[in-house]
Formats: structure tokens, sequence, C-alpha cells
DNA sequence: ATAATAATTTAGGCAAGACTAAATTATTTT
DNA sequence: AAAATAATTTAGTCTTGCCTAAATTATTAT
């Protein structure tokens, strides 16, 4: 069984190891759980020996297998934990994450199959991010942006790259919600941001918030 | 903010102290937790540092207003995370306890009010025991045993004083369940069991069963 | 290619929470 | 009431997970 650290060293790692392909850095995963590099060396050491990860000094982290299969069974957890928070409990999308940062730490096996059930096993989270199954198998799709949308095409809004609470209400805000279908309209010359087509609305949000939606092509 | 040690320890001498007017020993917390003795003494230092215990040095410990409020916040989550599981997620209630040992310790008041409100603000946990409101206040009744009943008289069984799995299943497999009425039918002269009517049937149980039955006269 | 800088690891400490063994205090027995 | 026993505390260690500062290795700039 492994410690609290241990597993939010697994999952930093699983995150970070989604935006670059070679191994993690010991100073990305020490600013990631706000510690220092000092400590995250040790631990990596630690799960190296657990066959967790492979560590090669100076080199950084990379996953194995057993790593990989863990680390998803924890997300597993989480993104169960905010499904139940906001379709059950009426928690806010932009709420949840902290208190799934407790919960996911919950051990019981039984116990995330059952949630999983009365929740009709959901596909994903309320962040649009998708709900490994009890193995911690994972399909990863390559992720669009509105950003990457031309002139005149159709998105429908599928998930956040920044699930900060402050984006969340931002999007809120202008009734920008999951599942929803954005039209680019038109893009600024001088700012480059972008005019887009929401229901019967139009609005205008920035480059920086456009590449935060994660979206798949109508 | 508490440790899940320090909550565990207040959670323990909350707990033996139902059973005990003057301080709870150092002895019986270890016993309770599993640890030793030695242990107990630190912590019990400390907890009374934090103004949650009145402790003397070989003479055990007592709660303060503020540590048996603390105890029972601590409480009342595991108790509405028992009815979660057993109401929602369709565990049987020998095998809640475990998991809400673990759940009873996340933190947001939030949560478990809004989960308070999810489960319709039940008042007793599976086992029958009363959940306390959100300030930590809980209405404690003294508790009649079936084996407290003379012939012929009838209680509504309420609760389960041992609530260890064994027990639980016991009363399954005799179907046993709470809020059913037993009827003290005869008492056995060479080993005091009791026979007791159940609905239609009749059924004898020992007294030592008869002893851990929370029951209300009717 | 070497010097400067950045990243990482090592060394040495610290606090929490647990333990064993020894010392001390309480309780029980005679 | 003293002796024996039991309960509790103290003293000293250990592990985990964190830290700072110094040393080492990698990377970048010149």
């Amino acid at each position: 069984m492994l410690s609290l650290s241990e597993e939010n060293h697994l999952k930093s790692i699983f995150h970070l190891s989604l935006n670059s392909d070679s191994g993690v850095s010991t100073n990305s995963i020490a600013n990631n759980l706000n510690t220092k590099a000092s400590s995250v060396t040790e631990m990596l050491k630690k799960l190296s020996e657990k066959s967790l990860i492979i560590y090669i000094k100076y080199h950084g982290a990379q996953l194995t297998e057993l790593g990989r299969k863990t680390a998803l069974k924890i997300i597993r957890k989480h993104r169960l934990w905010e499904v139940f928070l906001v379709e059950k409990l009426d928690f806010k999308w932009d709420e949840v994450h902290e208190i799934a940062e407790q919960l996911e730490h919950i051990q019981s096996e039984k116990l995330t199959n059952k949630l999983d059930k009365f929740l009709n096993f959901p596909t994903h989270d309320p962040h649009g991010d998708p709900i490994p199954n009890p193995a911690g198998f994972i399909k990863i799709t390559p992720k669009l942006k509105l950003s990457d949308l031309g002139i005149g095409e159709t998105g429908k809004f599928v998930g956040v790259k920044d699930s900060s609470s402050a984006f969340l209400k931002y999007l809120d805000k202008r009734k920008i919600s999951l599942g929803c279908n954005i039209k680019v309209l038109h893009q600024e010359e001088f700012d480059q941001s972008l005019h887009i087509g929401l229901d019967d609305t139009n609005l205008t949000i920035s480059v920086k918030s456009a590449s935060n939606l994660y979206i798949t092509k109508i």
C-alpha cells in the first residue's frame, strides 16, 4: 500500500508526462506538489525501488506500466468523486477539485466500483476529463483546442485544459458550458481574440481562453 | 487543523468515556487504537496543549467541551458516510465501518452538510447510533438492552452495542433487523438464554447477544 | 570549448508519530 | 502498612517526509 505522499508523486508524474515525451524533471514535480526538489529526489528513489517509475539520476522519472496503472486508479477515484460531488451533491464544477484530492486516497476497490455504478458508469468528469476503467485503462485522445479551429468551423466544447476555479467561473459567467457548440466567426488582427457564436449569442474571447478549451470538430 | 492521529485519539476518548464517568485511562486508549501506552501519553500531552482534553498525569484524560464537540463532528461524518454507503451504495451494515473510518477524516464542512441534505437529514446511522448535528450536538438517551426487559414485555430493536461484523452478520442470519419488534417470551433457567418472538417466528438467543441489542420499550 | 548558469543530488537536520526498555507512580494484596 | 503488581510516564530510537545548504552534474551562452 502506498502512502499519501507516494500517491501524490505518482499522480504528479502522470500529469506532467502528458506534456512531455521524455522523463519528468525533479523540479517540475517539486513545483507541481509545492515541495522542494530535494524532497522529490528522495521520493523518486523510493518509487523507483517499488518499480513504479524508471528513475535515472539527473534525468527525471518515467512511469512504468505498473506506475501508470497505479496513477490511473487514483485518477479514476478522483474523477468519480468529482462526478458524485457535482451530480449528486450539487457542487459547482469549480469547487470539487480540493475535496476530490482528499477523496481520491480512500482505499476500497469495492467502494470505487459501487460508486461508479451508483453514478451510472460515467465516462467523463465534470471538466470533460475521461474516467479510467477499474483496471486503470484509459483511451487517450489527442486534444484539439478551440484556438486550433479555422474561421467558420464549429466545435463541441468537451473539456478544459486549465481547470482552475478562476477559469471555470469565467466560463460560467459567459455561459460556456460542457457540450455546447461553438462556431468561430472571426479573429481580430491585433490581439488574435476570437469572435465566437454560442447558441443564439455572439461573444469575444482571448486566445489564451481559446487555447484552454478542448473541442471536437463537428 | 488536527492530524489524523489526533482525530483518532479524540474519537477514542469520546467512545471510551461513554462507559466510565471518570477519566479515560492511557491503556484503554492504547488498546482501543492498537498502539502503545507510551505513544498515547505523548498524544495526551499534545491534545491537552490544544485544550481538547483535561489530562492529569497518571489519571487519564477527559474531553473538554471543545474536545467533545470536535469528536462529535468527526463522529457525525462517520455516521453520515455510513448511511451513504448503506442507503446509496448498497453496502451491508457490517461492511461500512472500515470505509467510514477513512471518510470521517475528509475535511470540508460544506461537503458534510451537503451529504447530510442528500441523505435527507438522517437521524441515525445503519447501526442505530444517533447522528450529531452540524454543531456537534447530540442527545444522549439512556440505552435499554433487550436483556433488561422482563418476560412478556416487547421492545423495538433500535441499535447494537457491539457492531462487529461477526455480530451484525449473526443478526442478518436470524433476520433480526433494525426497527423490528421483539417480545421476550421466556428465559431458560440454566443459561439465561431468551426465547423471543419476532414477527411470526420464535427464536432463542444467548444473554450475551441480548445484551448487545438496544431497544425501546413498547 | 570553456565559462557561467541552472538543475539536481547529497548531506545533515527537524518534527510527527510510533516503538522498546527503564523508571516512576498507583493500586492491590497480604 | 508494606510488599507485590499493575499502570503510566520518561528516555532514547526509528521511520517518514519534509527542509536548507553545499556539492555535483547538465545545459546554455559566449
